[in-house]
DNA sequence: CCATTAATTTAGAACGATCTAAATTGCGCA
DNA sequence: TGCGCAATTTAGATCGTTCTAAATTAATGG
């Protein structure tokens, strides 16, 4: 029942050769005289020979294995974030490691001391809410390199990969204002995060280069239950918007949900606006217009942010932002007079 | 700037006891004296010492990893299941390598090696599609335990945890009759799994047991757009079916919308019924009926039977089955006279 | 105070790979 | 044939932990 795992010095007593060489075939080391490679693959392949990358981590220090830790896993655009990650690593011959911090910088902290006793190569890192802004340099000083993506604490010490949220913004803005919005509210997060920071920045800046009114900021749980919710805050602002920009499309998925309940037909009577273009996006009522950020691409990018940084140490850091693109749907079909 | 690893025999030096007293500490034995014990935790905790686990595993064979492959990373009915298998196995202190198959087999087996490499301890797999029946006997040999969930290669020669398809359908196909509906079509996917015959047989059960007309069956490309296109299908069927029944969400979704387009009003005009229950469901207009099957806690018990073989590798096989339960909304709001 | 037994502690060999440094082989050419 | 140099191959130490078996220390009873 048991297996004995078929191990380096199998091959080389069945080949007739030394562990040593076997070792110089299995990582392809030019070294080898050709007949001896052959030779040697003929066995391994015969054997069912599977070489254990622990064991070599130990000697060579590369676990070629890299930890992601994301706050959620529910949100499709942090999944397909993952996805890019693990598509490049994959294809790079890495494995990842995958924590959920569940947006809890203590349990943040568990899953590194995990990841480090893993002996993880390197960590892609969307930082939890309130995580401390020394982390980076305390992962630094342990040795573990670290890429920071959609979110970032602080400031640019590490290698970066994000959306161009504030390019993002703009162009949700000026598409409402072309459309004649001159009133336009933002629905916010209460979470404290670089993300939200950066898009409440786009917003203020919107507002100042397209000179609309700023309608007000009202903030809502992260859920879509909470945006439908504050779909009244909205609709009692003096300013009464015609427009509501949204911090990502589930907040503006439940949004229109509480607006249609409170009796206003999103896309006609007010317009709606998200941001990362969900593949939901397509699937509300009515359609609707998002900021497409393609997660999948970010995350491949901090994927090769990393890759890159295992390769050279020390070249200095790079940011790597994703351009956004407007997605025109029917929830900002509303032309406001 | 290169960082040296704190090691167990570091902390042996400073505390001024052997590394085997040490690993004892590590690994919480009873047989070390209380003041020994907490001398040496106090040197673990001023040195920051991390315990490698690959080394660990290489004497011990217990790499507390487990390896994950899913077919998909966009629907976020596997996400939701992942982050299940995540939080168990965080909670046993074990770590997750994640890896997509993209429903393919060859990149399947690949990820295999790959895993075998990393000396997981067992692997939580829904089979591709097109997975050879023989795989599981395969890992049997290799000395890999598995676990299989969401789909079944091979007949029952593993743990499985999945959902009652079968219960869910009937659950759906009552609810439609109750309602009014005679004649119901079935929206499938050509996909061959065993996820699809089992939401087939269920069908087929429901139509036998409720006596209901079986509309037809109707294959879509598994997406929201395969389902929208799909939509004209369905309408031009002979039977003239009041309600369609979907493999998943994702497709309901995807219906509505074709349905809509062609000027039909899903939930008033036909009723339209999901399966999976996704956060999507809220969010359609009209929201969808659907059966909720908890991706999460199919995880959690795919992650819980895998934790339990690994305790004990020779206790006999269990199928771990989530029942299902009716989320009533607005699709299926047509009371067919 | 010594013999036993129980409670702690430990030296040293694993685990499976890689690295270093040195040994061996082969080849061209005098 | 034999020498020098390049091309191959290898012995043995090593990575950080755990295991085995034995050694040491403490505790108990007579």
């Amino acid at each position: 029942m048991k297996k004995s795992r078929v191990t380096l010095g199998e091959v080389a007593r069945v080949a007739g050769v030394s562990r040593a060489t076997v070792s110089l075939v299995v990582r392809k080391s030019p070294l080898v005289a050709d007949h001896t490679r052959e030779k040697v693959q003929q066995v391994m392949a015969d054997l069912d020979y599977v070489r254990d990358i622990g064991a070599a981590r130990l000697r060579n220090n590369s676990s070629r294995t890299i930890g992601v830790i994301v706050p959620n896993l529910v949100n499709s655009f942090f999944t397909e974030f993952l996805s890019g990650i693990e598509r490049v690593m994959g294809e790079d011959d890495r494995v990842v490691l995958l924590a959920n911090s569940h947006d809890d910088p203590a349990r943040q902290t568990l899953i590194l001391q995990r990841f480090r006793g893993h002996g993880v190569d390197g960590v892609i890192l969307c930082p939890a809410e309130g995580t401390d802004p020394e982390l980076p340099l305390r992962m630094r000083q342990w040795g573990l390199p670290l890429v920071q993506s959609l979110r970032e604490v602080g400031g640019n010490v590490t290698d970066y990969a994000g959306a161009d949220y504030i390019g993002g913004v703009r162009l949700a803005m000026r598409h409402l204002v072309e459309r004649g919005h001159r009133r336009i509210a933002f629905l916010s997060v209460s979470a404290r995060t670089s993300a939200r920071a950066e898009r409440l920045e786009g917003f203020s800046r919107a507002i100042a280069e397209t000179g609309a009114e700023d309608a007000g900021i009202v903030e809502a749980e992260l859920s879509w239950e909470g945006a439908a919710r504050s779909a009244r805050q909205l609709l009692e602002l003096d300013s009464s918007p015609s427009a509501v920009l949204c911090f990502n499309d589930v907040l503006a998925a439940g949004l229109m949900l509480g607006l249609r309940r409170a009796g206003h037909e999103p896309g006609r009577d007010i317009a709606v606006v998200g941001l990362d273009d969900l593949p939901l996006a397509e699937l509300t009522y009515p359609p609707l217009t998002s900021i497409a950020m393609i997660p999948e691409n970010i995350g491949a990018a901090a994927a090769r942010l990393l890759a890159r940084r295992l390769l050279q140490p020390d070249v200095e850091i790079e940011r790597s932002i994703i351009a956004p693109s407007l997605m025109i749907r029917d929830s900002s079909g509303y032309h406001a007079g």
